[in-house]
DNA sequence: TAGGACTACTGAACCGGTTCAGGTATAACA
DNA sequence: TGTTATACCTGAACCGGTTCAGTAGTCCTA
């Protein structure tokens, strides 16, 4: 069965190729008898067009691109993107446009050019990125290439956005997570966070730190890199050596890290959440299976990732830039904070 | 900045359109010299060649297909598939292959519809699949759409494949569970596995069921569906009254299977490895962190992606049809056998 | 020194769609 | 009745690459 083409159609309909694309495309400019034998026929002949040939001359690739930095062997442990991913997914899969995703070690220069080389091969017509950083150089690059895209956890503005992105408002949730602490009794908290560089950790950082203060609680802070070990082995620093005012509740960053302080407390002979207390930034099924369980904070990531693909498909065909809150998380309250 | 083309360069550099696309493919019939030139102001310009101009003119649209189907909300709790995902990502960069991945429910009508659109759009130069199907109408359908694939766990079979796959030694890897369980004196044992309309979930069970007998243990065998759940209902209904001749050990089909049989126990009052041993059919993170750590197979997902990806691009620039066995996997001995 | 082989290069066709600038035929209007 | 608007349709250009057939020019050989 040879390849069948526009032409192909048209001359089976005694047509010309323009009607054809006409009729296949809904617009005006053919009767709608003539509409319907083009579409009948293409449904035949089971035949849909040529994406790279619609590709070229609409100057438009239909898909969108994503690049997941991470090292290949740890990429399964993170459930939030995945569950992105998904929403991300579905949402473009509506939108008729396609997912063309690239994993790269955690270098940020693979990042970079990965974009260069999408945008210079016109590749993708868009991009999802996630994670704004400190001094996130990669809005400035995509303008610079003249790339589309939402970025995924966006800081609050006041005044127009300069870019499309989806925005968390961490103080609400910093309130959630620290409040729940604070009803339990506690007063002495600590908040092992995700790197620094992340923008919506030192975000989180601040929005603990003044909750905290208004209640009176004392933080202690403290870095990670949401590895398993980093929440071990901030616990084993916390509260390795008794001392007279330790913590009495950790904060992590997100679920591996908080298995890690499990971990660590069992080693340390600490009972949770007698002796110590435990709220994960970031739930999942690691949280619900844990012994004990952990409370968690629930974000939501299949809608989250649908929102954010909705923005760059409105970004896509209409060019507005919008940025779209995301709802405050839950707590989901579990044994690890005596719940 | 307006978007170069390759007729652009050309008139730059005062030669012709296809003096540029030789040297820029590395085909001769350009002079060392020019080869240089062409190859500088590109690089010079960071000038990429258009996707979509080259997939129309090549008839190859440098990009392999992905259909993963499942529930979008359990997606991320797959770490197997995650890993695999890396695996196939790494290998087809560096055959500058790009991925396009589609999300679809769990209907295999969608996954075939997706198929079909793909290959008549000619979106995809070939696809990966997994999970082999008892009658898979798949390998008919894609043979039919003329789309090369690559099947991730293909059956076993003597003389030539009929497609390129990617095959495990299920025989090899039950024995390296059943021996395991027999050796700490087990000799009644439970499978619980995944659905029989998989292939290699039918080929596990009678792979288990030989070695099992070979040893003269006495074998359950139950069908699940890979949620915990179905873990968790699987003991229940095999340990749930106490009977003469239970077993004394339990083998999921995956992680989250063994998870909802620990869990199970733990509601029955049965202790773990002591009353009832469990070994998981998959390794990941859960299996190291429950409590007990449970005994799981550990397959390598990232380096079967990696196979799978570079069986496909294979497949495409040679058309040669390939079968590779994977390594056997390595039993990974926690507590949940008292190890 | 004519002939053949080889190298370096070019013009034009081609891939399969979209879209613009007309061209008819029919209906609507004055 | 002539003019104009409208609906439907078409030929051809275009998107930006690849590739084939052909042309010069150079070198080697007999």
């Amino acid at each position: 069965m040879a390849k069948e083409t526009i032409a192909g159609l048209a001359k089976r309909l005694g047509i010309s190729k323009a009607s054809v694309s006409y009729a296949l495309n809904g617009q005006p400019g053919v009767s709608e008898v003539t509409r319907r034998r083009v579409l009948d026929l293409a449904e035949e002949l089971e035949w849909y067009p040529s994406s790279s040939a619609r590709a070229l001359s609409r100057s438009r690739s239909g898909a969108v691109g994503m690049v997941l930095s991470a090292d290949p062997d740890l990429i399964g442990t993170e459930p939030y993107y995945m569950g992105l991913l998904a929403g991300i997914e579905t949402a473009l899969a509506e939108g008729d446009m396609a997912l063309m995703l690239r994993m790269v070690g955690t270098d940020p220069a693979q990042e970079r050019a990965t974009y260069e080389r999408w945008a210079g091969e016109r590749k993708v017509d868009g991009v999802l990125m996630f994670d704004h950083l400190h001094e996130d150089p990669r809005p400035a690059l995509l303008d610079r290439l003249g790339l589309p895209f939402v970025l995924h956890g966006a800081p609050e503005r006041h005044g127009p956005a300069p870019f499309s992105g989806t925005t968390t408002d961490h103080a609400v949730d910093s309130a959630t997570i620290v409040n729940h602490l604070h009803l339990r009794g506690h007063r002495r908290i600590a908040h092992v966070s995700g790197p620094h560089r992340f923008l919506h950790e030192e975000q989180r950082i601040a929005c603990v730190r003044r909750r905290a203060a208004a209640h009176g609680m004392a933080v202690v802070t403290r870095e990670g890199n949401y590895a398993l070990a980093a929440g071990h082995d901030a616990v084993v620093s916390l509260l390795g050596e008794p001392v007279e005012d330790a913590v009495t509740a950790v904060i992590l960053g997100n679920d591996l890290m908080s298995m890690g302080a499990l971990l660590a407390l069992r080693e340390l002979g600490l009972r949770c959440p007698e002796d110590v207390a435990i709220v994960s930034w970031d739930d999942s099924l690691h949280c619900q299976l844990a012994s004990p369980s952990v409370t968690a904070l629930s974000r939501n990531p299949v809608m989250q990732g649908r929102v954010a693909a909705e923005l760059l498909l409105s970004l896509l065909d209409s060019g507005t830039l919008q940025t779209r809150a995301m709802p405050a998380s839950d707590l989901v309250a579990r044994s690890s904070t005596g719940s």
